[in-house]
DNA sequence: AAGCCGGGGAG
DNA sequence: CTCCCAGGCTT
C-alpha cells in the first residue's frame, strides 16, 4: 500500500526546494532565542498563525526574556493569553519559566530529552525548539506533517489514535536530513499549511505530484484519514452581574472546569435553557442583598459560545445592588468587588470580556 | 485510549 | 452547519 519508491533524499530535496520560494516572513522565524522559539510554539498549538502572531509579538514586549515571564504574576500573563484559549498553555508555561530559571539559572534545556520533560512541552514542541534552536535532528510532527506524509506516502492510519504517531514518526524521521533538519522541519510544516493544505490542496502546482501516492490513486480527499470527534455537549450559564455603585463582582475561577485561572462573574448552570423562577429567587436569597428593583431587568439575550467539546448558553441578570454584599457571603461565593478599570486588567473568558466591553 | 481544554476562520 | 488549526495533560 505504502510507496516504497521514494527515496529519503526525494522528499527533503524537494521541500527544501520549495520553501524558500514560498515561506511566510513570520518573526520567529529570525530568531535563535529558544525562549522566542518555545513561545512562538506554544502559542502555534492548535492556532493559526494569523490568530497568533500579535499575540507572540505582545507578550514577548512584555516578558523578553524567560526570567521576565518568571517574574510575572499568573493573572497577568493569563490576561496577556486572554482570547488565545488553551489556559492551561499559559500557565505551564509560566511554571516551566520559573522551573527554569529556578533550577537552571534560566538556561533552557538544548537537547530534545532535555525538553520533554519540562511542563507544557510535547513532542512536538520539544522537536520544534531542538531543531530550531539547537539544530538536533528531530522531526516534528503537527497536523500539517501528518496530513503531507499520509498523501504522499498513502499512510491510512487514524491520525486521531495515539498508536499512529510511532508510524508517521518513524517515517518522518527517515527523511529529515541530518544537515538541515531546521529547513527540513520548517519546510514540511509550511509545505502543509501552503501547498498541501486539508481542504483543495494544489495539486496542480505540486513538485511532489508525481512521487505523492494519493494523487496518484486519486485519494488526495480522503487522506489523511482522521476519526471525528465526539459532538459538543450543551450548558446552560446564568450570570449574575451583581453590582454597586460603580464595582462589579468577579471570581477566579479555581474548579476543575473550564476557564481555571480566570475570572468571571456569580454563576449558576442547568441543563435546561431557562433558569427557573423558584431557583432564581433561591440564588437571590442567598446572596441575603437588596437590589435596587427600579432598574432590575430582564436576563440578557443568549450569548453563545462554541468551544471545542461545549457549546455554552450564557444569560446575564444585571442585578444593582442597595448596598455592598456581606463578607460571609462573598467568602462563601469567592466574589471580590472591582472597578472598571480593574476588571479590564482581569484575565477573562471571551465570553465574559464580550459582555464587558458591551456592558459594563 | 479516551476525555478535557478555546477560539476563530474557511467553505 | 462542518472541519481545521505549528498539542499536551489527566484519567
Amino acid at each position: 500500500m505504502a510507496n516504497q519508491t521514494l527515496q529519503p533524499s526525494f522528499l527533503a530535496a524537494a521541500l527544501l526546494a520549495w520553501y524558500p520560494r514560498h515561506q511566510r516572513d513570520l518573526p520567529w522565524r529570525h530568531t535563535r532565542d529558544p525562549y522566542a522559539i518555545w513561545l512562538s510554539e506554544v502559542i502555534l498549538q492548535q492556532t493559526r498563525v494569523a490568530q497568533g502572531l500579535p499575540y507572540y509579538e505582545t507578550f514577548l514586549a512584555a516578558y523578553p526574556t524567560v526570567q521576565a515571564l518568571a517574574a510575572a504574576p499568573e493573572a497577568e500573563v493569563l490576561r496577556y493569553w486572554q482570547g488565545l484559549g488553551y489556559y492551561s498553555r499559559a500557565r505551564n508555561m509560566h511554571r516551566t519559566a520559573q522551573q527554569v530559571v529556578a533550577e537552571n539559572g534560566g538556561k533552557f534545556p538544548g537537547t530534545y530529552a532535555e525538553l520533554l520533560k519540562l511542563r507544557g512541552i510535547g513532542p512536538y514542541t520539544a522537536a520544534a525548539i531542538a531543531s530550531f534552536a539547537f539544530d538536533e535532528a528531530v522531526a516534528v510532527l503537527d497536523g500539517n506533517v501528518y496530513r503531507v506524509l499520509a498523501r504522499i506516502f498513502g499512510l491510512h492510519s487514524d491520525i486521531a489514535a495515539p498508536s499512529s504517531r510511532k508510524e508517521f514518526q518513524a517515517v518522518a524521521d527517515q527523511h529529515i536530513p541530518a544537515s538541515v533538519p531546521a529547513d527540513f522541519n520548517q519546510a514540511i510544516m509550511e509545505f502543509g499549511a501552503i501547498q498541501c493544505t486539508p481542504a483543495k490542496p494544489d495539486c496542480l502546482f505540486c513538485p511532489l505530484q508525481a512521487s505523492c501516492w494519493a494523487f496518484q490513486h486519486g485519494q488526495v480527499a480522503l487522506l489523511p484519514v482522521k476519526s471525528k470527534a465526539k459532538k459538543a455537549r450543551t450548558r446552560y450559564f446564568h450570570y449574575f452581574v451583581l453590582r454597586h455603585n460603580d464595582q462589579v463582582y468577579l471570581r477566579e475561577r479555581r474548579e476543575k472546569d473550564i476557564w481555571q485561572g480566570l475570572y468571571d462573574f456569580a454563576l449558576a448552570e442547568t441543563d435546561t435553557p431557562e433558569l427557573p423562577a423558584d431557583e432564581l429567587v433561591r440564588h437571590l436569597d442567598a446572596l441575603g442583598a437588596q437590589f435596587d428593583t427600579s432598574q432590575a431587568a430582564e436576563p440578557s439575550a443568549a450569548y453563545r459560545h462554541v468551544l471545542s467539546h461545549q457549546k455554552l448558553e450564557a444569560r446575564f441578570h444585571d442585578l444593582p445592588l442597595t448596598q455592598p454584599l456581606s463578607a460571609t457571603v462573598l467568602r462563601d461565593l469567592g466574589l471580590r468587588a472591582y472597578s472598571a478599570t480593574q476588571v479590564e486588567a482581569l484575565p477573562k473568558p471571551k465570553l465574559i470580556a464580550n459582555y464587558v466591553e458591551q456592558n459594563l
